[in-house]
DNA sequence: AGTGATTAAGTCGTGTGCGATACAAATATA
DNA sequence: TATATTTGTATCGCACACGACTTAATCACT
């Protein structure tokens, strides 16, 4: 650990090239997805949406870390385009069941060609895909101990 | 590139993990940056007045690469606070010039313990410093690339 | 059967982020 | 020197994120 003083310099951390990154990323997808007429984060629900098929917005929370407080509105907002279902559960009234429409399932072909396109838009580039494998495989590892650490924190009292 | 069905799985993004990694350490450094009455964005404000003093709006946004209209209510939120100070240069009109209070700059002190604490909070893990270093220097080359493309587009007029 | 704890989803308030745009000051150009 | 363009900051509107909390339904246990 460092005991000079550029602990605290903005190249010297990780959280914040992990910050611009997702940033800057989400920007890439923004204009592709435009013409879909998506946010990124509505992207990502019709993803676990496509993935996995019908479920509940607990099990959408959990596949993209998200509280249900940022999924429920942002489920009613694809709920008004026509692009998927809300249900709720007749076995349990607590649950709501997310299901797409047709018009949720057909969007899935017009988004096959959005990873190519993001692909190519780095194929000039001075990265190679090992790398881009290797940064997937640490993200996911720190995705894992973060993870693991705030069900822990959420599960131990301290009175 | 994949050809089968799989290119649309979660597992097989970059931008997710991103995206997921980056809002776990944000609530990493949540608490701790309660204790100094801070939110994560008014800290990385901090760290590059820390760094590199005073200095305009505009600089502030470049290396933090954030807009201009993303960093003003920031930047207001932080005065009102007595964390630093708002000031129309002279010799231009229209920079704004940021500077530290007292107060702000007492505040390094705090910090300092900071960048400790969120590695020591890795410290039993199964994560060693070399991955991290790695992770960085990726992350880093990324922003560099995408940035750079930002600001192509930005020029390049199509009509 | 009754009751306390847990769970699923949602409401509310605050703080980002950013696209589109506005506005004034400075600069470039005719 | 008048006018067009650029630049620095800011305003506005919308969509997240999340902490704190609420509500209703289910579960666990007596």
């Amino acid at each position: 650990m460092k005991t000079d003083g550029t602990s605290l310099y903005l190249e010297n951390q990780v959280c914040f090239p992990l910050y611009a990154a997702s940033r800057l990323t989400t920007k890439l997808y923004t204009p592709i997805l435009k013409e879909l007429d998506l946010t990124y984060p509505q992207y990502l629900v019709l993803l676990v949406l496509w993935q996995h098929g019908t479920q509940t917005v607990n099990e959408i929370c959990s596949r993209l870390l998200l509280e249900s407080n940022t999924v429920t509105p942002l489920l009613k907002r694809l709920e008004e385009k026509n692009i998927l279902l809300r249900k709720r559960s007749e076995a349990d009234e607590r649950v709501v069941q997310i299901s797409l429409t047709e018009k949720g399932e057909s969007l899935k072909q017009k988004a096959s060609t959005i990873p190519g396109q993001i692909i190519n838009s780095f194929s000039d580039e001075s990265i190679n895909e090992q790398e881009i494998l290797n940064l997937q495989k640490t993200l996911f590892k720190l995705i894992d101990i973060m993870n693991r650490k705030e069900l822990l924190e959420g599960t131990c009292r301290h009175d």
